[in-house]
DNA sequence: TTATAAATAACTAGATTGGTTATATTATAT
DNA sequence: ATATAATATAACCAATCTAGTTATTTATAA
């Protein structure tokens, strides 16, 4: 399952992106206007950061912004970042395939399942995201 | 994530789809046969009997059959069937949308990734799966 | 130098997963 | 009849994952 962390660095990346280029944001609005718990917003920056989206200043004025276009990174990048490489089955974490041969042949569906899923996510940039949610509102 | 168990029980189907028409195939068989557990195989089919695919008759010569043709089961069925509702992320569970804007907009995204993944699994039944595996081998 | 903000790290309760263990029930071969 | 082979049912458990919380440290603008 796609954890609510990597749904929340989803939607922290997209209200990154529907600010101004060029200004911050603190961490505590993201929260607020998120409707974020204020911790996991800092956990999920500490994450985005390392995967280069993402820097903060410290100190009085300081706030968070982005480091890249929002329309190079996509939904499943994010998830990978924050959950970890996605499987929608045990099966496909592990690098050989069992010797059952009813299961090998399932490996092949879910694999199938699973990239029909991604394409989606793949197709989906976070800047796509951020001009829909302003369009819907 | 699909578990473990709902993979088990559709190997378990196919294995008794395999088996020829009118005889019956004992749960500790099945267990050898697909190197499961034996007592998960007993607890599995304890759930497949309550979805009418298949019955046991007990006693010497006892063992399990096919219930129904097995082109009418397919793969989402057996995996609702012993996990629940499908879900990739935790938000398609919910029955209201939240009411923050990107989160909603995310939603519609989420549903449309995994239907795509679900309508692989409906395409395949548990025949075509017991067939793909004979050829395989 | 002090308030403010990010950054880092460690901890936690509750749920889920993938089983195991124990016991009951039933049908049939002898 | 009765021992036995088989299904059926229920309760339990350790390990892992999830969605957070708590505490501490570091940098900077005023």
């Amino acid at each position: 399952m796609i954890t609510k962390k990597a749904e929340y660095a989803i939607i922290i990346l997209a209200e990154l992106a529907s600010h101004p280029e060029g200004t911050v944001i603190t961490s505590k609005e993201i929260a607020r206007n998120r409707a974020i718990p204020s911790n996991l917003v800092v956990q999920l920056l500490a994450v985005l950061k390392e995967a280069g989206w993402t820097t903060g200043t410290r100190g009085p004025a300081g706030g968070i912004r982005l480091l890249i276009d929002p329309s190079e990174i996509n939904l499943r990048q994010v998830v990978e970042k924050i959950d970890g490489p996605i499987g929608i089955t045990r099966c496909l974490f592990s690098e050989t395939p069992c010797q059952n041969k009813t299961h090998c042949s399932l490996r092949g569906i879910w694999a199938r399942a699973q990239q029909n899923m991604l394409s989606v996510l793949e197709e989906v940039s976070i800047k796509d995201l951020a001009e829909k949610a302003a369009k819907d509102c």
